[in-house]
RNA sequence: GGGCAGGUACCGAAGCGGUCAACCGGGGCAGACUGUAAAUCUGCUGGGCUACGCCCUACGGAGGUUCGAAUCCUUCCCUGCCCA
């Protein structure tokens, strides 16, 4: 039925940062394979922020491995605790959802998380099923398992301390109800970002607490955004949605620094370890160029979640519109409302939303960065006769095709 | 409850009566170059106005002093530290 151990715990030990504590998982799947039994291995999901990206994919591939491997996944939908809005992150409190929107989100969340997961052995569940009806005692006991000292360990917790910036009490409850999703489910193993850590440790002392067997964690790393420093987010801006067009996908990761070549192979195009290696070490002694490399790299991801085809035609439009300065396959268009034929250049970003503002607007045309059907427009006031399509393109990359309703 | 230090644009951080739409850094955007939406260099980075000038809104909130305040005073809110 199962793999071998060996085998299985090749598989999962690849690309993961730790696993704590690794002979205990090799016991669970002995046991596992003993009684031909899959283990629970937790997934928990944030459903404030419905846009998945690349760094989320990281763990749901690893998920997704042992699901393949014969194994049950539980998706954790955190309805409960997003509601309370979620600590990390600075002094920020987040606006609290509603059960209603963490619904809403929970199931867009799993949607986008489909594309990876597979639908079988996997288990959805949202943690306000047990959260939501504990009572101020329930709240009680669960903290009193746990003490201060042991919570300002984890490392956000201390340097904010330290630095003075303001923790509240129901962040510091946080790992606690995360915990609690471990010792309700009765996960084997739990999956998570290396900033989890801690918290996935929290789960094992919580379930040990509540006398259910202790699981084992499993982290990821995280993967940088498209600047090649922070990690990937989406209030940063450096993401790779998993929903994003070939294109879109394809020129960001081409927009990644040189040094992030290797780590995208790896954790965003799940490319082999071997291959990856052999990249590494091709663009080390310069026998691979590093624009090969990327491109390469870029069309993996494509190819990942949209086909192989898309990946090559990305590629083509890619090399079209930035190398040869041509134009993309396809441009949108938009009517814009106006009393006459004639408009000002300005108004018109503004009307096209290529500007939110006609400062704003203003600026790109003194920075040289409008044109109207190739022609580069100099002057802020200039008329734009829009009783026919013309083509707009700000920057190097957007471009529009407008047209008087 | 008491004492102290703070709250400035997307973030960090200067400014402490006029020359402040606010130094500087990061980020973002645009341009040049190139091997790419890499790297590097340059410019821009509140809003309105046919506009290299004028006007409006902004420095936690509300009042006040002043010809004039982000800068001084009062009060309120928020945060951190120390003491209880």
């Amino acid at each position: 039925m199962f793999p071998s151990v060996n085998e299985q715990m090749d598989l999962i030990r690849s690309g993961a940062i730790d696993i704590l504590p690794e002979d205990e998982l090799v016991k669970k799947i002995e046991v596992s394979i003993k009684k031909n039994k899959p283990m629970t291995i937790k997934l928990g999901a944030d459903p404030s922020r419905p846009d998945l990206h690349l760094g989320h994919a990281v763990v749901l591939h690893k998920m997704r491995q042992f699901q393949d491997l014969g194994h049950k996944a539980i998706l954790i939908i955190g309805d409960f605790t997003a509601m309370i809005g979620d600590p990390t992150g600075k002094s920020k409190t987040r606006p609290q959802l509603t059960l209603e929107e963490t619904r809403i989100n929970g199931q867009s969340y799993l949607e986008q998380a489909n594309i990876i997961l597979s639908n079988d052995r996997l288990e959805v569940r949202y943690n306000s099923e047990w959260l939501s009806k504990m009572t101020f005692n329930d709240v009680i006991l669960l903290t009193s398992k746990y003490t201060v000292a042991q919570l300002l360990e984890r490392d956000d917790f201390s340097k904010r301390f330290k630095v003075g910036v303001p923790i509240s009490v129901h962040e510091l409850l946080y790992p606690l109800a995360q915990a609690m999703d471990s010792a309700a489910i009765e996960s084997d193993v739990e999956l998570g970002g290396s900033d989890q850590k801690f918290n996935l440790l929290v789960g094992r002392e919580i379930q040990k607490a509540y006398g259910k067997e202790p699981q084992c964690i499993l982290t990821m790393p995280l993967l940088e955004g498209t600047d090649g420093v922070e990690k990937m987010s989406k209030s940063l801006d450096n993401y790779i949605a998993l929903t994003d067009t070939p294109r879109e996908m394809f020129g960001k990761v081409m927009s990644i620094p040189d040094n992030m070549i290797c780590r995208y192979l790896q954790y965003a195009a799940m490319a082999d370890t071997d291959f990856v290696k052999s990249v590494e070490k091709g663009l080390a002694d310069g026998s691979a160029h590093p624009r090969n490399a990327k491109v390469d790299a870029a069309k993996r991801v494509v190819a990942l979640y949209h086909g192989e085809q898309a990946g090559d035609d990305a590629f083509a439009e890619f090399e079209r519109i930035f190398k040869n300065k041509e134009l993309p396959d396809e441009i949108e268009s938009m009517s814009i409302e106006h009393d006459s034929n004639e408009i000002g250049i300005m108004d018109l970003l503004v009307k096209s939303n290529l500007a939110p503002s006609k400062k704003e607007a203003k600026r790109l045309i003194d920075g040289g960065g409008v044109s109207v059907d190739g022609e580069k427009i100099e002057e802020g006031f200039a008329p734009v006769d829009i009783s026919s399509e013309r083509l707009l393109k700000v920057g190097k990359r957007k471009f529009l095709k407008v047209i008087k309703l």
